[in-house]
DNA sequence: ATGCATCTTTTACATTTGCATTGCAATCCG
DNA sequence: CGGATTGCAATGCAAATGTAAAAGATGCAT
């Protein structure tokens, strides 16, 4: 006879976390319930938290920074600003901002009358999505906003849109492309296939997108991975790249540091993301406080969600230049 | 100086949860981090799961019991039975039929388009309130279906209604009367008073309604307070009554006790239940056994919402009936 | 001021949890 | 066939958590 399969399967995360959340049983209780060793029982409840099997959602997570919140948005010049609180010992910048950004959704999702969403890519919308309470909007459309990387996991464009979609209850649409065309292909012979031209139509329509950004480090995993041959970091760096939003990179003043990059990325034009209605930015790390920084001035921001250990420092750069623009 | 009152509220609740479920720091750290003793963060954390501030869900938990579903369904004859599995060891009926509850409200809310929901009350609909993720439902209005007793506090008639339309988004309308008349008042007289009168008349429009169900015991909080002097137990019992729903006491088979005592109850008379399109029962406990079977010999069931333990029992009892009448 | 009642903090301890280590048995492979 | 490998159960332990009891403040009445 082979080994009995142990069935790790949802159903039975399902039962254990249910024992262990509902009726507040104690893993070695639940271990000696369902005939396993507590090891089994106490990684299974790590795993369904891991995959978002289950949700800890906290009610109005953002009323601790009201105050921070406020200045921060006058300071930035943007429209609102949403700020989790960050753990300052152990700093892991998704966490606190995907969850943030989920509960920020979670509302907005319930007034706003959105049809089509665009969305960006990266760990920080992985993390809101394992932390996003499913909704059923088959009205709605989740859009991606430029192509995929051939590395890269879930977190890559295709899953992003995917996991947004599937906890939306929404259909999805996205670029089957890569983020950088190689040298040499004609952009507007690649854009008139039918299929992605269809897909390019859709950025007209855009209700909303929620958008984020990287610096120019080995951190960045556009910059790790996806960066074509040709370009290395050291040249944008040079050319006065801080980072980049969907791909494209910007300078300290929010200006498009290359026209031929931009070109070269198969996605929205940042100038046709300024247009939307409502644009949503997710990023936190004090590495990201330029880039963020240069968004904002680019008019790319209504609504920013970050941390604290971020906001206060974009706060303290921004009026270090008001001070500094008033001698 | 007065004595600074230590800030208990929810915003700083909110901080310490954030970080304790969100960052996962430990009780410890938060409590050096925001200067207070590890106690407080501690009880901080327990007064915030059992306010509800805290909401866990677990996707899809009643996968486990598919069959036991299915068989009790059909063993009842009703629609369909959702069931939470419960601790055998302490056990708590409220717990896992009230976070049942909320999951199965939480996926039927999503599709349906109820524009009435009448409800009941109890420490089961207390639980589920807890539970319920937020929704926005202007459109809704969450109906009393009956009078409140004095005594009792958040489980009273008025606390569930309010309590539901709260964390529903939705409108709501009380019964602002007893639940069951003094002896000598002209049930006639007191319903032609405007506002009972334009209460009522929302009954007939009702989408679907949740149910609850007491045996006639001391557990019951109807029989221990609510109850008119006049009306003892003793007298129940003896007149066959096994239970009650919505204050109106059944026998075995469902038929009521007295016309009496349910001509004296204010609230939905239970034929004009039995019309609602969509009728669930959220119920469990040993002692619940019979009532739950009564109220769907009655027709008052169409979804019920249950534990392992209860439903075990009410297919064992169903088919030992079944098994009599066949020989 | 003194004693009393109340509330809070401190302290201590038992339980629970997370994780690393060890050891066993089944499988693989030459 | 025998040794290496793998996957899991068993064990043990340190950290984290929950709870109760002692010690210390604080307000109030005498």
């Amino acid at each position: 006879m082979p080994r009995e399969l142990v069935e790790d399967s949802e159903v039975f995360l399902t039962e254990v976390c249910w024992h262990y959340f509902v009726n507040e049983m104690t893993q070695a209780d639940i271990a000696s319930k369902m005939g396993v060793t507590r090891l089994r029982v106490n990684q299974s409840i790590q795993r369904a938290k891991a995959m978002g099997l289950v949700k800890i959602h906290i009610e109005s997570p953002f009323l601790a920074n009201i105050e921070l919140q406020d200045s921060l948005r006058d300071a930035l010049g943007i429209g609102r600003v949403v700020i989790g609180a960050a753990d300052p010992r152990s700093y892991d910048y998704h966490r606190p901002v995907g969850a943030a950004l989920a509960a920020f959704l979670s509302e907005r999702l319930r007034v706003a009358d959105w049809r089509s969403l665009g969305v960006s890519w990266g760990l920080t919308l992985e993390t809101a999505i394992r932390r996003l309470q499913r909704h059923s909007l088959p009205g709605l459309e989740v859009v991606s906003l430029l192509g995929g990387t051939a590395k890269g996991s879930t977190f890559n464009s295709f899953g992003i849109v995917s996991g947004f979609a599937d906890v939306l209850g929404a259909h999805y649409s996205i670029l089957t492309a890569p983020i950088y065309l190689s040298e040499g292909i004609d952009r507007d012979l690649l854009l008139s296939q039918a299929d992605l031209n269809e897909h390019f139509r859709k950025f007209d329509t855009l209700d909303a997108v929620i958008l984020t950004c990287s610096d120019v480090s080995p951190r960045s995993f556009l910059v790790a991975n996806g960066l074509p041959k040709e370009l290395s970091p050291q040249a944008l760096i040079g050319a006065g790249a801080i980072g980049d939003v969907l791909g494209q990179f910007l300078d300290r003043d929010g200006h498009s540091v290359s026209k031929t990059i931009d070109e070269r990325t198969v996605g929205i034009p940042l100038d046709q993301v300024a247009k939307v209605e409502e644009k949503i930015l997710a990023a936190a790390g004090p590495h990201k406080v330029h880039i963020i920084r240069a968004a904002c001035l680019r008019g790319l921001v209504d609504t920013l969600v970050t941390d604290d250990v971020t906001a206060r420092l974009l706060l303290d750069t921004a009026t270090q230049i008001t001070e500094a623009a008033a001698e």
